[in-house]
DNA sequence: TTTTGTGCAAACGTTTTGCAATTAT
DNA sequence: ATAATTGCAAAACGTTTGCACAAAA
């Protein structure tokens, strides 16, 4: 491999007419760097300290920009109203915990099976995918009331 | 079986502690009768003939009443900004095609094997699940421009 | 009768947009 | 140089909410 992760950015921004700029690549590093799933606004809040003139209307056309060129997913909302994004690419599943919004990943064989059914037999042109399941994660289900170890 | 749709709803809907109005009978009827997955704002439309006095607050509203029911899936936005519904709650993914923002079903055994993959091995107490596929449907991958066989 | 749901309109929060200044190419 | 992007503020959008009336239990 020679492409690093901004190397990636800068090439596919390219090849889709987008520039590369340095709001691009720090939303871009910290969507790679966390496995979170952060929101625009998280991301903003997150990048404040480092971009201070930094504006939301940034966040969210960036994003769209990094979504537009493939290098990131949309992952929806978790309940909380706002979408959440993922720089991960690989095939894998989100789960959902309904009461603390928490989004974790989930890798399993038979996905890539789901995968080439779709591929082979919907007539689409598949250029993602989004798979959830939603439900309590280990932590709320052992919490009686809004005990989530992040956030209730 | 013993029960059609009316009486599904009007046992679940009793059940939790809610109760049987013509408004939610006649969207979740609407929800059965379509393969559409329409959103509020398309079913409001849609009963405004039957139920003139409909307010678009009680779309809202009873949708999500049917879903904390269980008896309806929220399945996301299409790329269209709002949330789509579906009353059908077997198993199945969605394609959802990027273009002209139709929802087509789509059904494969392997999807069994993911379920059974999540249930045992997430740790997760699952509720529901929404899995999709972005793509360009077959309509829309033959139409040059915006040339989709519905909305474009 | 009592409690829940409806309808209206106003509020909410997320996301998008218009525009002048800035910056990547 | 030139066209795209930023930042700001205001708007837009889907959705939710407060309240009085109506209706289900």
């Amino acid at each position: 491999m020679t492409t690093d992760g901004d190397e990636l950015l800068a090439e596919r921004l390219k090849e889709h007419g987008l520039r590369v700029t340095p709001q691009r690549l720090a939303i871009y590093r910290a969507l790679v760097a966390t496995a979170e799933h952060p929101t625009a606004q998280m991301l903003y809040e997150r990048l404040q300290p480092a971009l201070p003139s930094l504006s939301q209307a940034t966040v969210y056309n960036s994003l769209q920009a990094l979504v537009a060129c493939g290098l990131v997913h949309e992952l929806g909302d978790a309940g909380d109203g706002a979408l959440h994004y993922d720089a991960d690419l690989s095939p894998h599943l989100n789960l959902v915990c309904t009461r603390c919004h928490r989004i974790e990943d989930f890798f399993d064989p038979s996905l890539a099976l789901v995968d080439s059914a779709v591929n082979s037999t919907s007539g689409y042109r598949i250029m993602g995918a989004r798979l959830v399941y939603y439900g309590l994660c280990a932590a709320c289900q052992a919490a009686p009331a809004g005990a989530a170890s992040t956030a209730p």
